[in-house]
DNA sequence: ATAATAACGAGA
DNA sequence: CTCGTTATTATC
């Protein structure tokens, strides 16, 4: 029933007439009487008969194509139960809305040739159990050792060929081929080497899969990466094997390429978070790329994350999963440290063998020496660096926080910029009240007076990508600038010697690697509120540095913040693994996710209190709390071991059930897993 | 929204 | 005890 009122989470009944009796299967959208209005529906399954009285008569196939698949009804109960939020809600995103031009392309011949996959449907018959995350117990074989994998350029049992090509560089890399290609599913949490092509590496995991008989799954964050993953599957499995599944492709693109997915003329799609529920058949990879990005969280109700998803549906059809970024998240971590995922790592010589040269910078007595610095606003290293790169005909990286960002801030009576008095770096304010602050060296200017005109009044400026390459551009007389953001992200850059500036995640990627990459943005990215600020901040600069030559041939990268920082730390150690397993050690002590498993309450006060008075939340729930959160509303955030997950999210929903059934007015916001706890 | 059903109270 | 009214609850 696609009405979103949680106490009406559950299937109906209905008869079918004889005249709908063929176009009613499993998985088409359906229009009932309900209450004595017509409403939208799914038809789950099929029965014989019903304990239910007195049966009204479905009014209405709206379309006979099973745009439904059994594996994706089960898939959305168990996100929907995992969320606590309804079926309906999570159907909406999972199934595009119906364009009927699109579906007109499909002849009859082809809606009947629809597969009719996987088990029987057995919709909210029973509770599905949660993603393997909760689950605890370790499920499932490890996919082969690591003297098994070195040496294996062959799949075994099934007698398929594959080659692991990149992977060799990974010891467990071609095992993890091999058992995807032998069908057995393989879970691996991949850490990609720097100036890893990370696309070639999945392009070659699907086509393990594939070559293997079975479908897989692949969601990146954004387009760019989308298109550089799409390009990588056409080099290896050829034109017309996988489906392009998108957003941003419009509505009508976006139906007709589910419903070739849903018909199974490829055995693969890759998308945005907006394929992580895509109908593919024999599913045997799901796979996400820079899990740490927060585009794949799903921003409307019940907020799933596409790791979730996907892992969710590895655990409920049995499928291989990978995980891979040059980054780790610390949920990606909590697989490894399950024994649920096997770490796919090179080991330290290949890591240094491939890295760029990293230095940090911070506090920079020699700047006031170097007029080009001086003028550029580098610090000396970063300038030095920059300039030898240059002259070695070498492009040169400039990572820059994203415009409004963080504003940074100018006299309110003469408009010069903000300076630090220590260091001459750029003033920035962390938040709206905050005390400036440097953005290089991360002095407090609680007392800023300024040189100009003495005015000790600031205010909020902007420095964005764009002002930051003019000046870049007058430091280095002669030098291409090209800037890579918002607006215009561009893919690639050219290799010779040439300035390019970039916002985080919109690097692009330079012919050869770059001479050196500057990471500008450390503070700002640091001093974030956020319990996530250093595994973020470590996620970014990671991204960017991965671009960046290899030590040896002459690839540096200097990072503008304090060496002794952690994720400053793992970033010149290119390590990752140790950063995220640092970073669950302290959530584990802190109580934080993914440690345990939060929700939050967020509503008017009574509304919130009536929630959670009416809630029988599971044991050891504790809830904190109250924060204030926008406009009048207040947020609570209830915490439970992981153990009790399950109980929590059914608890709440439940709760909200009993709300929406007494038809409460005022609206209360579930969240599990919630982005920000503060 | 609206129909059924349960709960309640006044008058026979 | 019955009828009529009102609160409650389920909605195939």
């Amino acid at each position: 029933m696609d009405v979103p009122l949680p106490h009406l989470d559950r299937p109906f009944d209905y008869l079918v007439p004889d005249s709908l009796d063929a176009d009613a299967r499993p998985g088409v959208r359906v229009k009932v009487r309900f209450a004595g209005q017509l409403v939208d529906g799914w038809l789950l399954e099929r029965v014989a008969e019903s304990d239910h009285p007195k049966l009204a008569y479905l009014e209405k196939v709206v379309s006979p194509v099973p745009v439904l698949s059994p594996e994706v009804a089960r898939l959305a109960r168990a996100v929907a139960d995992r969320y606590a939020g309804s079926l309906a809600d999570v159907l909406r995103l999972a199934v595009p809305p119906r364009h009927a031009r699109a579906e007109k392309t499909a002849t009859a011949a082809e809606v009947a040739a629809a597969p009719a996959t996987g088990s029987a449907p057995e919709p909210a018959a029973e509770p599905v159990s949660g993603p393997p995350v909760t689950a605890g117990p370790v499920s499932g074989p490890p996919f082969g050792t690591v003297g098994e994998g070195a040496d294996a350029a062959v799949a075994g049992g099934a007698g398929l060929s594959v080659d692991p090509r990149g992977w060799r560089d990974y010891p467990a890399g071609p095992a993890l081929l091999r058992a995807l290609a032998e069908g057995r599913p393989a879970r691996a949490v991949w850490s990609a080497l720097p100036g890893e092509d990370w696309a070639d590496r999945y392009a070659d995991a699907v086509a393990a899969t594939v070559a293997g008989g079975r479908g897989a799954v692949v969601v990146v964050a954004d387009g760019r990466d989308l298109d550089r993953l799409d390009a990588a599957l056409t080099a290896v499995l050829g034109p017309g094997r996988h489906v392009r599944l998108t957003a941003a492709d419009g509505p009508a693109r976006r139906y007709r390429a589910f419903l070739a997915a849903r018909r199974g003329e490829a055995p693969v799609v890759i998308g945005t978070r907006a394929a992580m529920f895509a109908p593919v058949d024999r599913l045997g990879l799901v796979a996400v790329w820079d899990d740490g990005d927060d585009l794949h969280a799903e921003p409307r109700a019940p907020y799933p994350h596409a790791r979730e998803v996907l892992l969710t549906r590895a655990h409920l059809t049995d499928a291989g999963a990978l995980v891979g970024g040059y980054a780790r998240t610390a949920e990606a971590q909590l697989l490894v440290e399950t024994g649920w995922a096997r770490e796919v790592v090179a080991d330290r010589a290949t890591v240094r063998a491939r890295m760029p040269a990293m230095a940090p910078t911070g506090d920079d007595p020699q700047l006031a020496r170097d007029p080009g610095a001086a003028s550029a606003r580098l610090p000396s290293l970063a300038w030095t660096t920059a300039r030898d790169a240059l002259r070695a005909d070498l492009p040169v990286l400039v990572q820059v926080p994203r415009r409004g960002y963080l504003p940074s801030v100018a006299c309110a009576e003469c408009r010069a910029p903000a300076r630090c008095p220590h260091c001459a770096g750029p003033l920035a304010l962390p938040s709206a009240q905050g005390t400036p602050a440097c953005r290089w060296c991360g002095r407090v200017a609680a007392a800023y007076a300024c040189p100009e005109c003495g005015g000790r009044r600031l205010r909020a400026s902007v420095t964005g990508a764009r002002r930051t390459a003019e000046e870049l551009g007058r430091a280095f007389p002669g030098v291409p600038v090209r800037t890579s953001g918002r607006e215009e992200v561009l893919a690639t850059v050219p290799g010779g010697a040439g300035l390019v500036i970039a916002t985080p995640g919109a690097e692009p990627v330079a012919e050869g690697g770059y001479g050196a990459v500057l990471l500008l943005d450390s503070w700002a990215l640091l001093t974030r509120a956020d319990l996530r600020a250093g595994e973020e901040a470590l996620r970014r600069w990671l991204a960017g540095a991965a671009l960046a030559r290899a030590g040896a041939a002459g690839g540096r990268v200097v990072v503008v913040a304090d060496g002794a920082l952690a994720p400053v730390q793992a970033l010149l150690r290119w390590d990752a693994a140790w950063f995220a397993a640092r970073e669950l050690a302290e959530r584990r002590e802190l109580g934080f996710p993914p440690a345990v498993r939060m929700a939050s309450v967020t509503g008017v006060a009574e509304a919130v209190a009536d929630l959670l008075a009416g809630a029988r939340l599971p044991d050891g729930a504790e809830v904190l709390g109250p924060v204030p959160a926008e406009e009048g509303r207040e947020r609570m955030l209830v915490r439970v071991p992981r153990s009790r997950a399950g109980a929590l999210a059914g608890a709440l929903h439940a709760a909200a059930g009993q709300r929406s059934a007494r038809k409460a007015a005022e609206p209360v916001r579930l969240q599990v897993d919630p982005l920000s706890l503060f």
